[in-house]
RNA sequence: UGGUCCUUAGCUCAGUGGUAGAGCAGCCGGUCGAUAACCGGCAGGUCGUCCGUUCAACCCGGACAGGACCAACCA
């Protein structure tokens, strides 16, 4: 009140005039009942309703003060409550300065940086704004101004620290100009705007949300009313307030001597220093910079100042809410500086919340502590988990989500495993064979790694990790455990261990394992190191390290496409015939696959790409025999025991006629497959045919898988 | 209140204007030479809600709800 410049109406709004016992009163009229019945009156008659703008400009009596105050127009009176009258005091609050500055009304700063009125204040003075209060409203009974009080609770902007309501008070603060002024062919603003459109966003969308916060943003205030901090090497004039003329050059001589003897050298030397004869009239400032600015110089004082770094930087990386602070500070000074920004690419991540989606708080307790996740899973864990989630929008994080992290982990972790022991007896150097002396499946699962390394590098490249993750996994799980490993299990384990089969087994499983594990090391880095040295036979300590490496360069295979599509159509065949297996098993007349044989009857191109097939054929689709027949003319027709199966491939689906039977062989011992057995050798009677020639003859001969 | 964005199976994520996909989890089974593993099968979603555009929408437009971040307001 003692601030008080005006009161506000809204000037659309209508207002009546209501005679009481107290007087006439001005009220809104929506508001009129609500404020007849708070003051415990009747309305005797009611005048009007005339709207807001015809009461602009009317003089109206200052309740205490000696003084007259006008009736104001302006949009941001309301009717949720009151009397749609607003008291309006231009030193405290933005609308009220703003209004204030409208009709050109007298800023009262009436109160000092302690909250206490000022000394030449009328009725209040020397007093603390909250003992203040109890005065006023005295002062107004007493005058009889006085309606109605009572005590109201609302929300109101408090400290964060202290939790204790804030005074606002206008203040002088010292701006950067966006628009005002021009150079280069542009205003800050404009400059920055390009600057924005110059840089590459992860994810895209944070180039419309850096550009919107440019575009509306209003000049950059860079004083703060604060003890600590950078100054803010000005000197205004005691009497005008303006800035000393030289001001420029007293700033660059101020971080001069600040550069070399630090913060004190502003506060310990005295104002003659810089000024000379003017500093009787002038007093430096006690403001220091926003701490924004502090942080957005970090080009010019970290990039541009260390050799290893260059600017502008190839990424700055934060959560999204430094598109408000540290990305367009950076931004602003750095165009402001060089015309450009001091990065290339932006890159931002949201925040962590909880499995629902809610933010974490002590209050809620679903707080999840990285360094309890560090510790209880391990730092690759963590990573994992951070990996595996699209960042860009909240990154959710629940018991359950870290127990699939872990799921995860273990299925990678096991497949390099498996690597690691089918490569225990390969060297490289000395038993590897290129692709073109590999078996085809080899070949197709080398292609199949190269789809992959094409998926992860992309992921690299664009930040996108989650996608590697996800992609790593099905790599691990569908295209090596359940595919291609699984074949390749009855080739490592039994053909001879020198034998071209087995070396072109493992030269493929040695391509992969040094693929896999460079595309794992971002993420899972201990087990990359791990999997790296134990790759070189060493400890950890004395290998080297695979960070010293780049992408593993896959071989090419020749006619891919071709063989692709070839392998692909077997895959299909695979999983159709390993499906069709699932009755007998539930049906208790099998286990293993192996304990089963199968007869694939085709005609045409699929015949002859199956009978190209030859032996392999039961490796492929892991049973003790398959056998290729030119179908029948009554193909197609229903029999018992026979399913009509379709491949699709790229060449159209291929019909096929399934018979499948439990095999009547035995089990061999060695290799698994259930045999005839031939007992061609008297020290071993229950081998099969081919694991006697594995170990005694010539050894099988396998082409495809 | 304004700005930017998110919402697809229990979880993490794909996805295309035209019958919804994967991995993991779940259930059932197999195997026992990746075993604090491995393999197979099955089940599971009115693609946040509502309204439009369209012959046809998870995919386009609008509104709403919930959530995240930023900025503001609270007489």
């Amino acid at each position: 009140m003692p601030a008080n410049r005006g009161v506000s109406v809204h000037p659309e709004l209508g207002y009546e005039l209501v005679e009481t016992a107290r007087g006439l009163l001005l009220l809104q009229e929506t508001l009129r009942a609500a404020a007849m019945q708070r003051y415990g009156l009747e309305a005797q008659r009611v005048w009007g309703p005339c709207r807001g703008t015809d009461l602009e400009g009317l003089l109206l009596r200052h309740p205490f003060l000696d003084r007259e105050v006008t009736v104001l127009v302006g949009t941001h009176v309301t009717v949720d409550a009151g009397t749609g009258l607003v008291h309006t005091a231009p030193a405290h609050g933005v609308d009220d300065y703003q209004i204030g500055r409208r009709y050109q009304l007298p800023v009262d700063n009436l109160m000092d940086d302690r909250g206490v009125f000022l000394p030449e204040v009328p009725l209040v003075a020397g007093l603390k704004v909250w003992a203040a209060n109890d005065v006023v409203i005295e002062a107004l009974r007493e005058t009889g101004h006085l309606m109605a009080h009572k005590p109201l609770e609302h929300s109101y902007p408090h400290c964060w620290r202290h939790k204790t309501p804030i005074i606002f008070r206008a203040t002088s603060q010292w701006f950067i100009v966006m628009d005002g002024v021009e150079r280069n062919g542009g205003t800050l603003r404009a400059e920055a705007r390009r600057a924005v459109d110059a840089t590459r966003f992860y994810p895209a969308w944070g180039h419309a949300r850096l550009s919107a916060m440019i575009e509306n943003r209003p000049d950059w205030c860079v004083s703060r009313q604060r003890v600590w901090g950078v100054p803010l090497p000005f000197f205004v004039h005691r009497e005008t307030g303006v800035l000393h003329p030289d001001t420029e050059h007293i700033a660059g001589q101020v971080a001069e001597a600040v550069s070399v003897r630090g913060i004190e050298a502003w506060f310990s030397t005295p104002a003659e220093h810089w000024l000379g004869a003017d500093a009787d009239h002038y007093r430096a400032l006690t403001d220091t910079l926003d701490v924004w600015f502090d942080s957005g110089s970090t080009h010019a004082a970290v990039l541009r100042q260390r050799p290893e770094l260059g600017f502008p930087a190839q990424l700055y990386l934060e959560g999204s809410d430094q598109h408000r602070g540290w990305f367009q500070s950076s931004l602003l000074t750095s165009v402001a500086l060089h015309g450009h920004a001091p990065y290339e690419a932006l890159l931002t991540h949201g925040f962590v919340v909880d499995g629902q989606g809610r933010k974490m708080s002590k209050s809620l307790g679903n707080v999840v502590v990285p360094q309890t996740v560090m510790k209880e899973l391990g730092a690759d864990n963590l990573r994992l988990w951070v990996a595996s989630t699209d960042y860009s929008g909240e990154l959710c994080l629940s018991r359950e989500i870290l127990d699939r992290v872990v799921e995860a982990y273990r299925r990678l972790r096991n497949t390099l495993r498996f690597l690691l022991a089918n490569l225990g007896d390969f060297d490289m150097a000395h038993d590897g064979l290129p692709p073109e002396s590999w078996l085809t499946l080899d070949r197709y699962a080398l292609v199949l790694t190269r789809q992959v390394d094409e998926v992860v590098r992309r992921g690299y490249d664009s930040y996108e990790f989650h996608g590697v993750t996800q992609r790593l996994l099905t790599f691990c799980s569908e295209d090596l455990g359940a595919f291609y490993l699984d074949i390749l299990k009855d080739r490592l384990y039994t053909a001879p261990p020198g034998s071209q089969a087995r070396r072109a087994a493992q030269s493929a499983l040695w391509h992969i394992t040094q693929a896999l594990t460079r595309w794992l090391a971002p993420v899972l880095t201990f087990t990359a190191e791990e999997v790296w040295a134990t790759l070189q036979g060493k400890t950890v300590e004395a290998a080297s390290s695979v960070f010293l490496e780049s992408w593993h360069e896959l071989p090419v295979v020749t006619e891919e496409a071709v063989l692709s599509a070839r392998w692909d159509r077997w895959r299909a065949l695979r999983e159709e015939v390993r499906r069709h297996l699932e009755p007998l098993r539930t049906a208790g007349a099998i286990g293993s696959s192996l304990q089963a044989e199968v007869t694939l009857r085709a005609g045409g191109e699929a015949l002859e790409a199956l009978q190209s097939l030859g032996d392999d054929l039961r490796f492929l689709l892991l049973t003790s025999a398959a056998r290729v027949e030119a179908w029948a003319d009554d193909i197609g027709r229903a029999r018992s025991g026979i399913t009509l199966i379709e491949i699709p491939g790229a060449e159209g689906n291929w019909r096929m006629e399934l018979e499948m039977v439990v095999s009547q062989g035995h089990k061999c011992p060695r290799c698994w497959h259930y045999r005839e057995v031939v007992g061609e050798h008297p020290d071993h009677p229950g081998l099969c045919d081919r694991c006697t020639s594995n170990l005694f003859g010539a050894g099988e001969v396998r082409h495809h898988a």
